[in-house]
DNA sequence: CGCGCACTTGACTGATTAGTCAAGATGCTA
DNA sequence: TAGCATCTTGACTAATCAGTCAAGTGCGCG
């Protein structure tokens, strides 16, 4: 094209073709999957030509890495906030399960759908993503473990108790997280938190009911 | 090829052509996920032509429609001799949470690995498939619901109760599902029929506390 | 025997795929 | 202004994709 050229593109001002390339990738990708999306389609999307995506990224299975890396980015400061904020241990567990719907809220008026957890757009299909994407539940899994075991342990249960309902409470959320995914809707997240504070209850009540050992689960 | 030619192909014998595209379709999808999946791939793993493929099926997306209901033909019969078998309303719940269990553990031995819920291969990727694997799994919640309230009736329990009890028990059983799939293990299953059998208890001996309402959710 | 039908064969199309590359344009620094 | 690294451009390749089709091939039935 004669008409124009150098380094002002379509997309919006200001963002590096490099950066508009990865937003582009993690809308289509956690929209439509991994494997649904071509290279060319997120560089239409993008606004960038197919050698400015080479030129940023060696492959396209490396945009899904940084993808996954920047999308864990985003979560894991917002939830170390939480985790590192005021109220009682009990409050900041409160506010991590409140976060699971305000997060897939702010998606649904960013993207215009409810996601779901990314890694349900992956799946096994990469392995250097999988590889990733499973650090990064691992991480995940530690901080709610560690909320729920600060919570419990003004209530004087153990960790090994506090594991297991950790293990319970997590399974709920992958679970919510692909009923609002194929139902593309928030309702399976909106009672969420009461669930998983009613679970705690629950099992602490329970803890106390001489029929129930000291392993609930 | 001139040595070798007419109806008996590389498969196995006595199996037609058409069944063996479909049981290897439901194989590599599984595994691979559809998108991953070509119709080379599947012919390829028939010992099946092209023509032949597309003799049997209109389509790539027509196959993956027979294999979503071949699955759940198969897994509805099981369901169903276990809703309609002996024992107490409470020991047919069980069997039916044992039912994932044996279920992954014959299609780990069947495939080699553990592929969780067949609808985790599809996602969202094909309208007319999602479909119909939501009508399956709405077939599913009925007679999963039917038994947790079947289970509860003796309890004295009323619907609205056990269905929260199916709810929490549903999403537990899609997070374990995930689980499975993505690290390729057993494990995850094989705590949850205990875990679904604790959770009702749990639900139970709360609902005899008055400081939890009528709605222990 | 021979006709017809169901099935198989394999080459073919046109679109799309991930990835390459050489030539250019731009902007920073000296 | 001149030089240079960085970024952009768009055409290109070779492979693969879903889907088509005309020419078989063999089996059952009359």
């Amino acid at each position: 094209m004669a008409s124009r050229a150098g380094k002002i593109t379509d997309g919006q001002p200001g963002i590096s073709t490099r950066e508009r390339l990865l937003r582009s990738a993690i809308s289509l990708i956690w929209r439509h999957g991994y494997n649904a999306v071509s290279v060319d389609a997120i560089c239409a999307d993008a606004g960038a030509h197919k050698g400015s995506f080479y030129h940023a990224y060696p492959s396209k299975a490396a945009i899904l890495s940084k993808a996954i890396d920047r999308i864990w980015e985003r979560d894991r400061a917002e939830l170390a906030a939480i985790a590192e904020g005021p109220g009682t241990a009990l409050q900041r567990l409160e506010r991590h399960m409140d976060w699971f719907l305000e997060n897939q809220q702010r998606l649904l008026s960013e993207q215009g759908y409810v996601p779901g957890h990314f890694h349900l757009a992956i799946d096994i299909q990469v392995p250097d993503a999988a590889r990733i994407a499973a650090a990064n539940r691992d991480e995940h899994h530690k901080l709610l473990q560690s909320a729920i075991r600060a919570s419990l342990l003004e209530e004087g249960a153990d960790d090994a108790f506090a594991d297991f309902l950790t293990m319970a409470i997590e399974r709920i959320i992958s679970g919510v997280m692909i009923e609002a995914r194929l139902g593309n809707s928030l309702a399976p997240l909106q009672d969420l938190t009461a669930l998983a504070m009613k679970l705690r209850q629950l099992a602490l009540s329970a803890k106390s009911d001489p029929s129930f050992a000291a392993r609930p689960f």
